[in-house]
DNA sequence: TTGTATGCGTTATCAG
DNA sequence: CTGATAACGCATACAA
């Protein structure tokens, strides 16, 4: 393998010399410059990353750490989505992401999480959907050890920040549509799980509707699972006006459910899966961009571990309505 | 941060006796053994893997190679498994995955994929969906620099293993049972790609059943693209009996079409994946363990990287019928 | 069985 | 602007 050292005798100069070209450093003569760059090109020289970092202390590697099957196993979109999104951009940016199930570590021990991330020189993590009840993320978390970004979960601080649409806002607004468009009084609103972020944030945008058009709504907790909410439907939709789910997993569950029993019920999701369009009938949803929201996580962790402070970043979320012909062209 | 140095100086003894504690070195006498492992404990060390690899010039990463929607974009669900089943298996056997999409490298030529992934250290590649078009890739193989498995190509030699169901023997088992169970005799096949190995292989069971049964088999190319399935569906099934497809997406497609037709006709998929049980008919299927194939692509270039030399591997499929109630609960 | 010494391919400091 | 050289943390051949 051909190192900078055979590059430096190559083009007659010092190593150091071409570590600062191969680096952009401002002061190397254009000269000097092209004698290195060609001497790269003859040799085909390819950096050794590993090296670099061993030599500068910085990896450029993060972790993606989803949650897998936790929620319902029918469907991958979602955390493919993540990857996608985040390896993309992470190419952009040269940095490696090394993707994490909650399952790899959901044993662990805070130490041992410590010790996990750090022997593979993890500087960053972007951690989709964790739960309150995930206390060893918490604890790493506040151990100050790495760069954090937290997708759907509300936490900030100065090497932490969190990113998510207006969970509460979308839900809101959502309802709103299909129950007006319908006129229902009686809401049958199926919520997601007990002490999740979102599903908090999302059964607020309902209480908040409920307030504002004097309905009293009827909750029951799903679980994200599709088939809880096709539980749920079978057992209350008959004497509802409309179905609202903190999910489209959920949505879709409740609809076939409806089909079933061949009665007729608004009903409405929460995400923009493509699996949506498979649920026979047209549904209105919260349209979620994953990719979008792991791109900008990976740039937000790029730029904590370059020395920025946390933030948090709300990304818009739009209403839309699937179907079948839409999700295949 | 700790390093080995600190660590042979707690417990009193070279660095290079550390070293061989933690690479589990047989001459290493017992006391010397504890001596260690307690200052290790003790100190909280984390073995740094960068410095590691430096050293022995072994990274143990390797490069998990998808395409993603290159064939249809609506279902995540096959390259989310194989990322599942790799990555899994990765962290038993202490490997790193790199997970890269074809479309990030597709306009490579060879010279800069080696580039890219020497840059990266990257040791092993795990290909999957490589086509007969994808001669960059091909060269790369042959350059040797790798070691190479391939999920569903038919390639091998010294560093490059193959792994992949029987694709002709599955199509012509879950045709052959389509296809006697309701007597037809008129058969419409809707074909994969051009020139991919998976749908010549499959094409190729169609040709076994048709020469057993004495049929002719009436083929269209649908590209793996549900939507070119529904077109195929609505214009020639009305004289068919029965619709075999080589995909599941396909077969989506081809049942949706139908169910707008408002006719029925028997149709068979290939793959297994869930979103069959949304396609509001029941239907028959090749079930692939995903999963359980990028695990065993992982073993295998993990014994590659040993010094195995390249193989076949023939891993078993399965026939099923997939409807909605099975696939929730 | 243990220790010494060298090298892996960079980066970064500092002197020129 | 350029070059020598000491780290970085570990593995390993070799000496003891």
């Amino acid at each position: 393998m051909v190192s900078i050292r055979d590059v430096a005798k190559h083009a007659g100069v010092a190593i150091s010399t071409v570590s600062k070209v191969l680096n952009h450093y401002p002061n190397v003569s254009e000269e000097t410059r092209k004698k290195v760059n060609d001497a790269i090109e003859e040799l085909g020289f390819v950096p050794n990353s590993i090296a670099a970092a061993l030599s500068s202390k910085k990896s450029g590697r993060v972790a993606l750490l989803l949650d897998v099957n936790r929620h319902v196993q029918t469907v991958d979109e979602i955390p493919m989505q993540y990857i996608v999104g985040a390896i993309n951009r992470a190419k952009e940016l040269n940095l490696d992401v090394i993707t994490v199930f909650f399952t790899m570590i959901q044993e662990m021990s805070v130490e041992e999480m410590v010790r996990y991330f750090q022997s593979q020189s993890i500087e960053g993590l972007v951690i989709c959907g964790m739960s309150k009840q995930d206390i060893a993320l918490h604890k790493l978390i506040h151990t100050g050890k790495f760069k954090v970004v937290l997708i759907d979960a509300p936490y900030v601080n100065a090497n932490t920040s969190a990113i998510h649409i207006d969970h509460t806002k979308a839900q809101y607004e959502v309802a709103k549509e299909t129950i007006l468009a319908n006129k229902c009084r009686r809401i049958l609103y199926i919520a997601g799980k007990k002490n999740g972020y979102v599903s908090e944030e999302r059964m607020q945008g309902m209480n908040e509707l409920a307030k504002e058009l004097g309905l009293t709504i009827f909750t029951r907790v799903g679980n994200f699972s599709e088939l809880q909410a096709r539980e749920i439907t079978l057992k209350y939709a008959r004497k509802k006006d409309a179905i609202i789910c903190a999910s489209d997993m959920m949505a879709i569950g409740a609809m076939k459910a409806l089909i079933d029993m061949d009665i007729f019920r608004p009903v409405s999701g929460f995400d923009g899966i493509s699996l949506m369009g498979y649920a026979g009938k047209q549904m209105h949803t919260v349209k979620q961009n994953f990719k979008d929201i792991a791109s900008r996580a990976i740039d937000e962790v790029d730029k904590l571990m370059k020395g920025q402070t946390g933030q948090e970043i709300i990304v818009p979320h739009e209403l839309i309505r699937m179907e079948y012909l839409d999700v295949i062209s």
